[in-house]
Order: structure tokens, then sequence, then C-alpha cells
DNA sequence: TGTACATCAGTGAACGCGCGTTCACTGATGTAC
DNA sequence: TGTACATCAGTGAACGCGCGTTCACTGATGTAC
């Protein structure tokens, strides 16, 4: 039955929170919209009062990671300065935690490809975030606007590629093996 | 009709190598084994011929995948030498034509995140070819054994990283930028 | 503030569709004599 | 070497299943008086 404007809006987040987690832990094609509307505690048939389609849900979903990703970030920045909120944030996405839980993790290392051959749409939602993430990286990185760019480029590649490498390790020795050879390049790139 | 033993020892091969490319280009869930069997030209019914299940055709594709980028690294090395090789290696892996022909490219960058998802089977079939990989690489890379590995598994995340990043880059312009900033860092490692 | 009624969020069955897989069938291949 | 026949690679229809999406229905919410 109809619920009230504040119970629909909660339920609004919850579906995106789902999705989004769902998605990055399991691919988007991989989740249906019956698992995510199962996750948020409601049924499969509801999910066009909310949504036009699977595909408007990807894109909230999408923008959602990356808004968790880029405000903690923010944050961190507007307490710590740039430098030690950047070192943290490295810190953070080459540790065991963040290889072991993509739901909440890294977008880019979850959905890149994945996006990159499914759909133009939501490519452009992976590059603006991935750019608005690489703006603030820059920020704490010395030398001119542009070799700030290109080492925040370089850096955020090296995370990314090594988030990848690290969860498709084989064993726990080979994945920390994968984390500490990223920190050790990352701290080339930040100095 | 039944075929002789060398035709249907081709149609194998096709069959792997379409789907090898099929899967780098468009996702493994994403492909269909009628996708894979059209594209050898022949019809879906006789793929149990071939393979058990999609899976068993998914391990063989991959596993050629792997092979050829590893045998081309391989008899480079034998011919020019491993630092002329891996360096030739590094050129192609951030070539604009690698960014644009996923089909016959790495398979970590492609398939990598999909794999960790969906299938530990498949994820150690990429994990002993990143393995092979990194082994050939570390053979260009100066300092002792631990040094060489260490540098060659950062080298390896940055070019599987920036190959992610450049690919979803949403102009042209920008998709360079990622491919340049990757060959400075990456002579880093090298050196 | 209370009442009557229109709205619409959520339910669960149903839709067409494409998937991986199976199967009866065909006829050229491979083999036994 | 030729002949008779069993084998089996390939075909195309069919299978059950889960998908995204639609729909008739329900009943609490929100609104007009």
């Amino acid at each position: 039955m109809r619920v009230s404007k504040q119970v629909m809006a909660e339920n609004n987040e919850k579906i995106v929170n789902e999705a989004s987690r769902l998605f990055r832990e399991n691919g988007i094609e991989a989740t249906s919209v019956a698992d995510v509307m199962g996750a948020a505690g409601l049924t499969h048939g509801g999910f066009y009062r909310h949504f036009a389609s699977k595909d408007e849900l990807t894109s909230a979903a999408i923008d959602k990671a990356f808004g968790e990703i880029i405000n903690r970030l923010k944050s961190d920045i507007a307490q710590q300065g740039a430098a030690k909120a950047v070192d943290g944030f490295v810190r953070y996405y080459l540790s065991e935690h963040h290889v072991n839980s993509p739901g909440n993790g890294c977008p880019i290392a979850a959905l890149g490809a994945e996006v990159d051959r499914q759909s133009k749409v939501h490519n452009r939602e992976i590059s603006r975030g991935s750019e608005q993430l690489l703006g603030l990286i820059a920020q704490a990185i010395e030398g001119t606007p542009e070799e700030a760019r290109t080492k925040a480029t370089g850096l955020l590649a090296l995370l990314v590629g090594s988030l990848v490498l690290a969860r498709s390790a084989k064993s726990k020795r080979a994945m920390n093996e994968t984390l500490s050879s990223g920190h050790r390049l990352a701290k080339l790139c930040i100095t």
C-alpha cells in the first residue's frame, strides 16, 4: 500500500545504496533489479515508482559511489590539509580492507572495465568522477599544476591497477606484496 | 553433418579465438555462446561437441589471451633482450591502439574485475597469467630479485590502471594525457 | 479539526525475451573387412 | 583398393530459467471541503 513521502524517500535512498553496493560487489549486469529491491527490503514490482529503468538506477548508483569516496576525501582535505589527506587516501586505497570490501570501495576499479564496454552514458559518469578525484589528489602534489596533474594521474592509475591485481591475487601473501609494491611506487608520485 | 578431424580442430581454434576476442571486447557474461559460435561461422547447437560448458570455454579463452601476450613478450625478449623487449611492451601497452583494441589486448585490464567477482576458477587463471607476465618483466629490471619483483609488480599495476583509466577517458586529449602520465611514471619503475 | 475521496507506493503475478543447455536428426567421415 | 556401416560434428528446434518491465490491485496517505 501507499507509504508516506518520507518513507518513500528513505526507500529510494535504500534502493540506491544497495544498488551501489551490489553493483560494485557483483557487477551491474550480474545484479538484477529484484536483487536490489530485495536487499532494500522491498519487492521488485515497485521499482518503477522510483526509476524509469535499471539504467537510470545505474546512473544514480555510480554517482552515489563516487560521491562517497570524493566527499570523504574532500572532508579529510578540509580537516587535515591536502598532503595528509591524500596520504591517508592512498593508505586506505591500498589496504587489505579495501581489497576485501569492493561494495563500499572505489567504483573505478570495480566498474570501470564493465562500464567502458557497455554504455557511453555510464562511461561519462565514471570519467567525470575520476576527473574530480584527480583534481583533489593533484592539490596535494607539489610543482606546477601540469606536473601535479600528471603525477596525480599516474598515482590514480597505479592505485586502480594495484587494487585490480591485488583482488585477483591467489594468496594473502601475493596480495600484500602487490599492495606494498603499490605503496612504494606511490611515494614516488606524491613527492 | 560430420566434418573431418582437421576441420573440427580448425573450428575449435576459431571458437576459442572468437571467444577470447569477444570476451575481452564485451565481457564474458555479456557474450553468449551463440555470439561466439556465430562469430566462428557455426550454429550454437554444435558448441557442446567442443566444450562441456561455457565455463570451460571461458577457461580456454582466458588462457589463450594470456598465451598470446606472454608469447609475444617472450619472443621479443629472446630476440632483443629483456630491457628492449619490456620497453617495447610498455610502449605497446600504453598505446592508443591498445586502448581502442581490447579484443586482442591485455586480459587483466579487460577481464580482471569481472572474473574477480564471478569465479574462483577463472580468477586463478588470471593470477597465474599475471604471475608469468610479472616474471618476464622482472627480468628487465636491475637490482636484487626482490627489488626487481617489487618494481615489476608496481609497473604492471600502473599499466593496468592506466589502460582502464584511458579507456574511460571522455576525450582523445584526456586519453593521451593518461597514457603519457603512465609512460612517465613507468620510466621510474624500470630504472 | 473532521470527513470524503482521489492519489499513488508497494505487491505479486504475468509479459516477452535471450540465455545456457539438450536433443532428434543429418550425412560426411573414419573404420573394419 | 573397394565396400558396408558405425560414428559423430554440425544443425536447428526446443527446454527451463531468470531477466527487465508491465499491470491490476490494495489500502494508507495526502488533500479538498
